[in-house]
DNA sequence: GGAACGATTGAT
DNA sequence: TCAATCGTTCCT
């Protein structure tokens, strides 16, 4: 998913980024939402790849995940962070700030610069007004892999992957 | 039915 | 370092 195009298009415009760091959640993972088995709540994790996984948290954010397994297996990856490509002045509305490297570091933030909500849980990424496109051109990057953020259960896996050397990280 | 917690963010 | 804020999960 890195060095993939998350866009978005509502009446409002069409609101973009670069996918420049994500975090994995597996099957057999501790801190994974599938970990325990199937929910209401994370039932879209259990579906098939493609398709967006997002939910809310700390009674007040939301997050955005793209689900990775096959039917049955729940995994997804979490998206941390997009560098801006279209629509910055929209974004900027979005979030309150005029700050570009402010608008999407951070798994929250990206969700509220690009319009998305609870209702784009289990909707497809392919086609569609919320989709990704993965690029044509080679991909001349290196990744770096580090601890996930903000977890306590499997802290010690290293499944957090960024474009190395990129300025729209949500931390260094 | 109730309590504790969380894949965060922004202010102090 | 800490408050905001509420749905989900887990316990009784």
């Amino acid at each position: 998913l890195l060095g993939c195009i998350l866009i978005h298009e509502t009446s409002q415009g069409i609101a973009s980024g670069k996918i420049v760091e994500t975090e994995a959640y597996l099957h057999d993972d501790p801190a994974s939402h599938s970990f325990k088995g199937k929910t209401q709540r994370n039932s879209v994790m259990f579906g098939s790849a493609g398709h967006a996984y997002v939910y809310f948290t700390y009674g007040m954010h939301h997050c955005f995940n793209v689900v990775t397994n096959r039917e049955g297996i729940g995994e997804a990856v979490l998206i941390r962070a997009l560098e801006p490509l279209e629509g910055i002045e929209l974004m900027k509305q979005r979030r309150g700030t005029a700050d570009i490297y402010e608008l999407c570091n951070g798994p929250a933030k990206l969700v509220e610069a690009l319009g998305i909500t609870r209702e784009h849980n289990g909707s497809s990424l392919g086609r569609g007004p919320l989709r990704i496109v993965v690029p044509k051109e080679k991909r001349y990057f290196q990744i770096a892999r580090t601890q996930r953020v903000g977890i306590s259960k499997g802290a010690h896996l290293k499944l957090r992957f960024i474009i190395k050397g990129n300025g729209f990280v949500s931390r260094q």
